[in-house]
DNA sequence: GTAATCACG
DNA sequence: ACGTACGTGATTACA
């Protein structure tokens, strides 16, 4: 994957480093006009004193533990209703971002040789056993916003007798804790091929499939994500519009519908504290050396890694033995098609337009069956001239 | 070199 | 009472 490396569109970044220019400079024109005075926007510091020393916008501002104020997203965003300034704020840093970690960066990043972009994959850097991504890091190109879109369009095909292909795994991390736990409940809602959020909102709501709303089925797969990183009724009511009180009802409401997930949780604590370390499928083992700490936050943290580690390891280990027998039966064909990225639960191919079809099984066959759970392994499939089309 | 912020899974 | 979600890497400011 490091040598083959991927193409990029360098026209087209190059007019959309303009557009985001242009976009920049109308945003600090307003800003400074209504701070009534000019600054380094991307200096948090400056940033701080402008809103709330010179602006006051909030009595008592959040400081970070340094002691600066905090300016962060999170921070900014509540005050974003009643200010104009700050949603100006909030647009002008996303852009710059995109325009100074993306659009800026990725064409000096182009090999003279290849034309391509190469990155580095590192196999012996995440403690979970994901690989990592750096010079440039690919594994964290925007997607999620539509200015972040227009950056991922930028990826494309080597040359016009080649697609993108993308194959990504749906729900693994779900799919492995129900699995390594044996949770019948989830294990059946996989099995039924139901919308794992949707039947997980059913049961802690306790409401027909048919009656789940928006806001519950967005809250059940909060929940479902929390108990990933190993939840807390804090950590919960942070990422939902849900207090505290309410979110430890959730997942003690959870907890009862999925009480064997709740008694695996249990005992991967006991086994850390028991071993010092866990272990995923394959056997990868992280070690907990705080796991009985008496110093409670630092053993909590370890106590979430012993419900997380595992987990996102597993899935590590699952999509490493894909890409390995993936490599070896593109060998053996000697498909012109090849593997090109790596994205902890999707693969990108660039592939010939005469395999299409041929790749497509074999990547799917191969990730589906890379290891035998108790639950179907899914991945969704799709093409297209750029990234963003294959997603 | 560290802190703050934010991009991704 | 206290401080908290898991795993990464890049950019920028600043001491």
């Amino acid at each position: 994957m490091e040598k083959e490396g991927i193409k990029i569109d360098k026209k087209y970044l190059k007019s959309l480093e303009d557009d985001f220019q242009n976009e920049l400079t109308v945003l600090e024109n307003k800003i400074f006009k209504e701070s009534g005075e000019n600054f380094n926007l991307n200096s948090p510091k400056q940033l701080g004193e402008i809103l709330f020393n010179k602006l006051k916008l909030v009595s008592n501002p959040k400081k970070t533990k340094t002691g600066q104020f905090s300016t962060s997203e999170e921070i900014l965003s509540a005050l974003a209703k009643d200010h104009q300034i700050i949603s100006n704020i909030l647009e002008w840093r996303s852009l710059d971002k995109l325009l100074s970690t993306y659009v800026k960066a990725l064409p000096n990043e182009i090999n003279s040789n290849t034309g391509r972009i190469h990155t580095k994959f590192n196999q012996a850097v995440a403690s979970t056993g994901r690989l990592s991504s750096n010079n440039p890091n690919l594994q964290n190109i925007p997607i999620r916003t539509e200015n972040g879109q227009k950056i991922r369009k930028a990826f494309t095909p080597r040359d016009k007798d080649f697609i993108l292909m993308c194959a990504d795994y749906s729900q693994i991390e779900l799919r492995i804790i129900a699995s390594l736990s044996g949770d019948v409940n989830m294990i059946d809602a996989f099995n039924k091929g139901e919308d794992i959020h949707t039947s997980t909102a059913s049961r802690i709501f306790n409401v027909p499939h048919n009656e789940v709303t928006r806001e519950q089925r967005s809250n059940a797969k909060t929940v479902n994500f929390g108990i990933i990183y190993g939840i807390s009724a804090f950590g919960l009511s942070q990422q939902t519009n849900l207090n505290r009180k309410e979110s430890k009802i959730l997942i003690d409401n959870y907890y009862e519908n999925y009480p064997t997930l709740k008694e695996y949780m249990s005992k991967q604590i006991d086994f850390a504290r028991e071993n010092g370390y866990v272990e995923t499928l394959m056997g990868r083992r992280r070690y907990l050396t705080n796991i009985n700490s008496q110093n409670g936050m630092i053993r909590s943290a370890d106590e979430r890694n012993a419900i997380n580690a595992p987990i996102q390891g597993s899935a590590a280990d699952i999509i490493k033995i894909a890409m390995k027998n993936i490599f070896n039966i593109f060998n053996e064909k000697q498909f012109k098609s090849k593997m090109i990225l790596q994205v902890h639960d999707e693969l990108v191919f660039d592939v010939h337009l005469s395999e299409l079809d041929k790749i497509k099984k074999v990547v799917k066959n191969s990730m589906e069956n890379a290891v035998a759970l108790d639950i179907p392994l899914k991945v969704d499939i799709g093409t297209g001239k750029n990234w963003l089309e294959a997603h």
